[in-house]
DNA sequence: TATGAATGAGGTTTCATTCAT
DNA sequence: CATGAATGAAACCTCATTCAT
């Protein structure tokens, strides 16, 4: 009679997110994840009617953390300096909890023939396109296609946590050493970008 | 006592690379793989005996392709910023041609718990990372742990080609405009990295 | 919380029981024995995971049968000869349910390298050997190897069966004909076996 | 041109029939006999065309087999309780090189319908159980059906080697003591069958 | 809210056989 | 005489889903 909410469907779906994100287990079966949640296979079918259904919301979850991340980051009052700093900081933070939430993105993209979600320039990329232009208006940035200089951000952020199984031998897989190199990169990302 | 090589084996195995490597459908079946090949799925299995014996080969031939260009670029005897001009070229033709190989390099690495095959330094790397550290000494590049020089090289030049899918809506999936964009990339990145 | 037993796991069980001990298809296939039970396919690998695993069950349930026979027999308070008439009784009337039965354990045994599960002399037997030596020294029975007694004893009575389809056209293959012998035997074995 | 015979045939066959009748591998595909034969599967096929025919061609010559050993043993001058001995000899000699021939024949004529070939009872039984018949009128044999003589015969024979991956381990798997008993049986044969 | 039973679609692999040389 | 190439049938198994309680 009372409402009995266990909890059970938001658990299965961190539960999904933390196989796809951080374990990078992108063919997980619904069976993987009843298990790893503690709990039927059936139950996930029941709380999410189907396996497409329960990856599309963890998919529009995961752009929806997105946006809120950039909104968080960019739309404050900051300098444009420090607006990169805490982008560094706080996507990196994101990365390395969930370092193949990217991988699972373009998977769907690619699997579902679905375009990202994000059907146009999302306003708050706009503005943040505008504060880089003027950076480079005022001599802080070398000149480049504002766009590029977000995928250079980007780029120097994650590319080295995505791939890191494919560097990680060259460390003698020693995660601390790894953890060492990525903490060295977050002040020469800002080097590497301001003049 | 002829030679009644019909090249069924090597089409399976280019056919299968261009599917995991340039279409990124990595849960491609051996279906998949034999319709696109245009033959019958059992001829699959009659040359590699097991799908998983077919992916470890290719996931093995991508690995010594990397070797390959890698050791092509940088034991050549030019100057160090053109070795990275030449590697800037030799690796963005390989990563527009097949975008999804680090992708599928990786998921096998965890699926099969394989340590990427690379179990230490390989000596290539070492001269790089060498004549890396002479360019720093030579006030060429800004000073950096060399393999974090290294990292940004190849950030700079896969990761949007990587994540693609995710970008593609920011240029209202034009193609051309992207393509521009990267283009634009090469000398931005030479830019970025030398002083 | 209802029990939900619909029985099908234990149909699936006895069909397969009866397609190989009875009818002798060793060689039968999932599909048999899911279309001997009138079940899909698909039910037996839901009760049973693997065709081994319902193999398995199989198997050990064949051997503990034979376990719980011998006990049965052997460890009541009657006289030596009338404990061997009775096994004569019981175990024929297995043979005649499930001739083949043997056969599989046998198959199984050497397909999958495993030593029939009797790892050694089990306690039953041991009393048996024992009560057979005595009726040895009191002029019982004619002297042996007290093993040897005990397998010619299921040499007269299984033999037969076990071959059945190999003489049975000396009969003309009339059952009638073969049944009436086997029970001829009966008394016949009594006689031979003692003195 | 000319006539290159290889011995492959043969030795294909004989491959086969240490497979099935030796090994007990009554389960054994072309390429199970291809490779311990040597040759390449499809070998196998050109000189019998069909697996069937090749199992086939197995089955008569065991079958033959058999009936000349029955000839050779029976049709001879010898008294009968000789005959006996010699029969003893010669079978279990053929037992023990090829234990599972019996399952063999049982199995083929369980999944191909067919009667054994042996279509009715063969002269040289009849001569057999006519001389069985004898032997009791004579006194040297307990009386009863002869069939019942002859099965038994084999019975002790045959059964402990047919099964005998169920009873060794009640020997702790020991290869010489098993042997030991079966020798032991032979004489203990032929008291028990004869008064 | 939850779950055991059951199923269909589809995946991988094995196997005997045929084709072509 | 012999064998690589190729294939169809069928075996086993997995998976997402549906049914019924």
């Amino acid at each position: 009679m009372a409402v009995r909410n266990t909890g059970a469907e938001e658990l299965i779906k961190e539960t999904a997110k933390r196989i796809f994100f951080a374990e990078g287990k992108l063919n997980a079966t619904t069976q993987d994840i009843a298990d790893a949640a503690g709990v039927t296979r059936t139950l996930v079918n029941y709380y999410f009617r189907s396996k497409d259904i329960l990856l599309e919301l963890v998919f529009k979850d995961a752009l929806r953390d997105v946006q809120v991340r950039m909104d968080e980051v960019f739309m404050s009052d900051l300098p444009f300096k420090e607006k990169i700093e805490n982008a560094i900081t706080v996507f990196y933070s994101d990365l390395m909890a969930y370092p193949y939430k990217e991988f699972f993105l373009i998977q769907e993209i690619n699997l579902h023939r679905i375009n990202s979600g994000i059907d146009s320039v999302p306003p708050v990329l706009n503005e943040i396109l505008k504060e880089v232009q003027e950076a480079m208006d005022n001599g802080l940035v070398k000149p480049m296609h504002p766009i590029n200089f977000m995928m250079n951000l980007f780029s120097l952020m994650a590319y080295p946590i995505l791939t890191r199984p494919l560097f990680s031998p060259l460390f003698g897989n020693r995660e601390e050493e790894f953890h060492n190199l990525l903490l060295a990169r977050k002040k020469m990302i800002i080097d590497l970008l301001f003049l």
